[in-house]
RNA sequence: GGCGCCGUACCCAAGUGGUAAGGGAGAGGUCUGCAAAACCUUUAUGCAUCGGUUCGAAUCCGAUCGGCGCCUCCA
């Protein structure tokens, strides 16, 4: 049984599709007018699980994801360097998708760039002009918070005070309230992209297109939407009015909301010297899934405070993972089942499945997988594990790595090679003749080509590193 | 000022009423020709502080201290 935390709620509730089948979510993307930064990369990374993990339970699932490529900053920036948007905002999308590959992050089913969807925007903003919720003003329309009374019910705007000071109008638009927000923006200069509307020519404002987007290929009411904390206000809570005014309809069921990434303790920021794009880590040579492992091994609803220890404590730990495969995969077993180990593998299964269904806590998960390395550890050293038992150990590990992607590439360990076979074979040769210094001297060979090797009673074992 | 999150060992961190998971690091041990690696063991009478409720509190309540985020571009 699935446990979400709803923003809408602010408790856990049990998750089920609302047709019992198919979930329909829909996850906010990028804006492509930048690369994104490892902040985004861990909102998208706890989605991808979610995803998984809703795959995993039999339900069918429609996954719709938007591109922003239009938007102020890729509209001044495309400007300034003379380029039309789509050249401007197509290589960064391609960028994007690139580090969600590296990240082992799978494609949603449906991505819907904004700019291909302004149509449906449109007949939004015609709905809502017709029902009294939407007006115009200076040739931008604007919604009407007025006409929606339950306005902020995510964020809960009715319990706040807004800072005496704090900045109240960041449009530089007219308004018939400061909290009215647009919907479609008139152009301000000659030069900027538009497009023509039976209220004027213009472009859509960025809450708009999620809500376009999402009810065009989900309906009217979503399952799950998801994003990260700064989406609850204004961008989720517009979404909302503008929806449920135009349908009358819940628009959506479950709202989840991941907490940001922190870097050093602080915000991660360019001013600060502390923004980092996965490039940037990769380009230290830090490896993609020790990345990924430390975004996985917080649960999404806590910030994640993002240091290079912790980036080397991840790798480590995935480390430890890798030679866990190298062992049981290279030990030498005898047939059938230890019944006393397959009750510690259905354990582990229990703890991981038991941890994911309780909001995604993949700290659990992750605590289920050692426990039973360590418990398979033991039988190993002490001679107790059998072949079905290493058979079911491996199997549960691929669904392991289905969900959560995090385990690495094992297999090429322990590929034969008969050049580093018989370089063994010698080392060995010459360790039975006691002249250590020859074996010493193939095994700094072997290691200088990347190969490490073990002694242990049942003979050498050797593996890439 | 308002709204929200958080404070658990050297570091990260799970645990929302029944006696402190897991990872990293350190230390000890096993194995070894040696080393390395690996593996095992070990590291919190205590969960920011104080008070309260309870047979029982890291968990609930109150207060205090400290950190972080948001308050109309934001993942």
């Amino acid at each position: 049984m699935l446990r979400l935390t709803n923003t809408l709620s602010g408790t856990q509730e049990t998750f089920e599709p609302m047709d019992g089948t198919t979930v329909r979510m829909y996850t906010c993307g990028p804006t492509v007018y930048n690369y994104v930064h490892i902040g985004n990369l861990r909102t998208y990374i706890y989605e991808d699980v979610l995803r998984r993990h809703l795959l995993s339970k039999g339900w069918k699932l429609v996954h719709v994801m938007n591109i922003t490529d239009i938007d102020d900053k890729i509209i001044k920036k495309s400007i300034e360097l003379g380029v039309d948007l789509r050249s401007f905002t197509a290589p960064y999308t391609a960028a994007f998708f690139e580090d969600c590959a590296t990240l082992r992050i799978q494609r949603p089913d449906i991505i819907t760039p904004a700019t291909e969807h302004v149509p449906e925007m449109i007949e939004i903003v015609k709905k809502l002009l017709e029902e009294g919720y939407a007006y115009q003003e200076s040739d931008s329309i604007y919604f009407r918070i007025s006409r929606f009374p339950t306005y902020g019910r995510l964020s809960r705007l009715d319990k706040r005070e807004l800072k005496i000071g704090a900045r109240i109008d960041a449009d530089e638009y007219e308004k018939e309230e400061p909290q009215d927000f647009v919907l479609w923006k008139a152009p301000k200069s000659e030069n900027e992209p538009r497009w023509e509307a039976p209220f004027g020519a213009g472009r859509p404002g960025w809450h708009l297109e999620c809500s376009a987007m999402a009810m065009k290929y989900l309906g009217p009411t979503l399952d799950i939407h998801c994003g990260a904390v700064d989406n609850i206000f204004p961008h989720h809570d517009n979404e909302i009015a503008q929806s449920e005014a135009a349908t009358h309809k819940p628009f959506v069921r479950f709202w989840l909301h991941g907490e940001h990434l922190l870097v050093e303790g602080e915000k991660m920021a360019k001013s600060k010297g502390n923004f980092f794009t996965l490039k940037d880590l990769l380009e230290r040579g830090y490896d993609p899934l020790a990345i990924r492992y430390l975004l996985i091994s917080i649960p999404y609803r806590k910030q994640l405070n993002f240091t290079f220890d912790s980036l080397a404590a991840a790798a480590a730990a995935l480390d430890r993972i890798k030679e866990f495969f190298f062992r049981l995969r290279t030990a030498r077993l005898s047939a059938g089942a230890n019944p006393a180990l397959a009750g510690m593998i259905a354990g582990a299964r229990e703890q991981f499945e038991a941890g994911l269904d309780d909001d995604l806590n993949t700290a659990e998960a992750l605590a289920a997988i050692f426990k039973l390395i360590r418990e398979s550890n033991i039988a190993l050293a002490d001679g107790l594990m059998q072949e079905d038992n290493r058979a079911a150990i491996l199997q549960w590990f691929e669904v392991v790595n289905e969900r959560l992607a995090i385990v690495p590439p094992t297999e090429h360990l322990v590929q034969d090679d008969a050049e580093i076979e018989s370089l063994i074979a010698r080392r060995n040769e010459a360790r039975r003749n006691r002249d250590f210094a020859m074996s010493d001297q193939i095994r700094r060979e072997l290691l200088d080509r990347g190969i490490v090797i073990e002694d242990t009673r049942e003979g050498t074992r050797w593996r890439r590193n």
